[in-house]
DNA sequence: TATCCACCGGAAGATGGGGTAT
DNA sequence: ATACCCCATCTTCCGGTGGATA
């Protein structure tokens, strides 16, 4: 999974401790969006910036029209005044989920403008317990209420009021549904789908579209959500090389300036992140990147294959120091740990090994030290976070265990930053 | 093929810090 | 001041896990 990368000045013959940041899954490696120059668009390459982010809602969304019509399709109902399925889109990051939703939903805002029906778009990102979902959508209905110390049961008779008022259909996105799921096991997704059996009025109704990354989110829920939220399913597979091609091609046309770049640059990238992920996010992160660095490159004013390695290969220390700025200190003594036994040359430290390094560090800042089982959980965050990266390692009869196998900076550049940061 | 190691990771409960209402 | 609420973080408990080894 993890690929090595030389540190510069390293022994060639050895791997070092070093990951790209193209690997991975962390939050760092899936969007580098470095901005090298502070400038706002207007370059000599790039043209209108908000173009090359993902928050740009493009005219076309190439490769995703069988997803584009099925949704469509199911909110058909919606026109004769009746209530749509439940639905769920599946697939990884940067597959489309959310583009999808976006396009449809604006198009069918414009065809059902005046008809009593409401669409509403959460992240759960953001809203990420059942509180906050409630605060929102009471929000979004005009109902102000505190944004936490309040019963819950008092937001969701509110929302639920909202029904009985009147004729109302609501289409409800709940984007990144997992991360709520996981943190509340299904119990508001349980209460809204049931919310529409309590309704006496058949003309008001609630439609829950669901986006999530892990395709198995479903599974995962308590046994009652499950048998009372039985949405349709429309999945997102990974772009390949040709799809994103045409995406990069379409970002090109609206986001640089006609004749700077090459064709064969966007290849490369297509090809690289088809290779890697088929995340179109990142396709996009990469371009933007490439046309950066092209902007900066004086011996030429187009951009080039060379610029699109080396956005591929590109390392934002800055990005990842601000990452390790904002982590909690246990979290950074971990990461020391960790650092420290592979710069000591252990090359595949295990959870074992690093705990007891991070207990000492601890007891010398007078601390006790968090648990086995915390620390455990705190290397998976760093993972997440895009900061080190872990195998799980089996050892026979010496036991199962994660291994640390590298970091986002080489470990003597990861101790120096910390030590700037005052960990030591 | 049974056992064992050195953890893994889910579940549930404790803790403490934030809030609101009366 | 008191009695509720919400919520992130951490601890405790405990049933796995999978290949090496006896």
């Amino acid at each position: 999974m993890v690929t090595w990368r030389l540190a510069p000045g390293s022994d060639p013959s050895r791997p070092s401790p070093y990951i790209s940041p193209r690997i991975g899954r962390g939050r760092i490696t899936s969007r580098p969006s470095p901005y090298i120059s502070p400038r706002i668009g207007r370059g000599r390459i790039i043209r209108n910036r908000k173009v090359l982010t993902d928050s740009y809602l493009p005219p076309h969304l190439p490769g995703r029209d069988f997803q584009i019509t099925t949704f469509d399709e199911y909110l058909e109902p919606l026109l004769y005044d009746e209530q749509p399925f439940d639905l769920a889109f599946t697939g990884k990051t940067g597959t489309g989920k959310t583009a999808v939703a976006r396009h449809v939903l604006v198009r069918k805002m414009e065809e059902l403008a005046g008809a009593p029906v409401k669409f509403l778009y959460l992240n759960c990102s953001q809203a990420n317990t059942a509180y906050r979902v409630m605060y929102h959508l009471n929000r979004a209905f005009g109902i102000l209420v505190p944004p936490s110390g309040y019963p819950f049961d008092v937001l969701f008779n509110n929302f639920k009021s909202v029904f009985e008022g009147g004729r109302l259909r609501v289409v409800l996105v709940l984007d990144e549904l997992d991360l709520l799921v996981k943190r509340d096991g299904g119990r508001l997704l349980y209460g809204l789908t049931r919310l529409n059996g309590d309704l006496i009025e058949r003309s008001s109704s609630l439609t829950i579209v669901g986006i999530a990354n892990t395709p198995d989110f479903l599974e995962r829920l308590e046994e009652r959500t499950r048998s009372s939220f039985k949405p349709k399913r429309i999945y997102f597979p990974p772009y390949g090389a040709g799809e994103l091609l045409d995406i990069l091609r379409e970002r090109a046309k609206l986001g640089l300036v006609e004749g700077t770049w090459s064709e064969e640059a966007l290849s490369h990238i297509a090809a690289a992140v088809a290779r890697e992920s088929g995340d179109a996010r990142r396709a996009i992160d990469l371009l933007r990147l490439a046309a950066e660095l092209a902007e900066k490159d004086g011996s030429s004013a187009r951009l080039e294959v060379r610029h699109a390695e080396a956005a591929l290969d590109y390392v934002d220390e800055g990005e990842i120091e601000i990452v390790i700025r904002t982590l909690p200190f246990h979290h950074r003594l971990v990461l020391q740990a960790a650092a420290e036994l592979l710069h000591r040359g252990d090359p595949r430290p295990g959870t074992g090994a690093v705990y007891s390094r991070y207990s000492a560090l601890a007891r010398r800042w007078q601390m006790r030290p968090l648990t086995l089982r915390r620390v455990s959980g705190i290397l998976r965050e760093l993972e997440s976070q895009g900061v080190i990266s872990l195998e799980m390692s089996y050892g026979g009869a010496r036991g199962n265990t994660k291994v640390v196998t590298g970091m986002a900076l080489r470990p003597d550049r990861m101790l120096a930053k910390l030590s700037k940061l005052g960990v030591r």
